[in-house]
DNA sequence: GCAATGTTATAGTATGAGTATAACAAAAGA
DNA sequence: TCTTTTGTTATACTCATACTATAACATTGC
């Protein structure tokens, strides 16, 4: 799986490698028990400082997508605390559908966006 | 139309406002040609800096949900730019749903946590 | 033993958020 | 006309966060 940052992005270089491998684990680019480059191997090939790497891979097992092995690297074990994330989804919906009913985008034209993405989860 | 921010959250004062402006337009709190109170007057009963409120509104501004008149003060007035909506929508949903596909929840309970919030703008 | 690992500590710069004061022109209201 | 209120702009300060840079440590694999 290759993982890259935009520099000119206004969205911290942290969070977009967070949101990449978490990505990469809904689309099955890597699969649960795969490893991830250690943090000075990713932080080398991507061109960015250590450390972060160490507070990406440490938000990301802060909320349960990987568990950090000394032998094996971080390694994908996703938690599923199903109750916590429907809680948290739907207040971030409740923000991105306020702004699409706005623009005057329907119902069911969220639906038939939902299930594009949905579809590259096979 | 209610407006209040939480000090304790993460989530920035100007954010939280337009956030619940937004949202108050889709719930129909407010409507199309109505004002908002003034920078200094929001600013004074919320309890924030004058600036911060202007923020929102510049934001929102830009965003097309207002429109600044020197005589009316913020008039509500949504520019629809539809495809831009649905590009910035699709980015967005992106990194919701996996994280969401990765927690086991499946595209039926995401239809019917959209239809859920799509209740509330009637 | 040696190299690579995650982790932690310290320190520096840069950027953005929020506040504070102040000033300006334009418009509303008396 | 005068006063008040409006949005807008400028400057400056504090504070938190993002990112980088070095460095050190214990643990693990070879």
């Amino acid at each position: 799986m290759i993982i890259k940052v935009d520099f000119n992005s206004d969205e911290a270089l942290y969070m977009q490698l967070c949101n990449q491998i978490i990505i990469g684990i809904a689309t099955s680019q890597i699969q649960e028990g795969d490893s991830l480059p250690s943090v000075r191997q990713l932080a080398d090939t991507v061109g960015i400082n250590m450390h972060t790497v160490n507070k990406a891979y440490a938000l990301l097992r802060q909320e349960g997508f990987i568990k950090l092995d000394r032998r094996r690297g971080a390694v994908i074990s996703v938690d599923v605390d199903k109750l916590e994330a429907v809680i948290g989804l739907k207040e971030a919906f409740r923000k991105l559908l306020a702004r699409a009913s706005c623009k005057n985008i329907s119902r069911e034209e969220i639906h038939q966006l939902i299930d594009e993405i949905y579809m590259e989860y096979e």
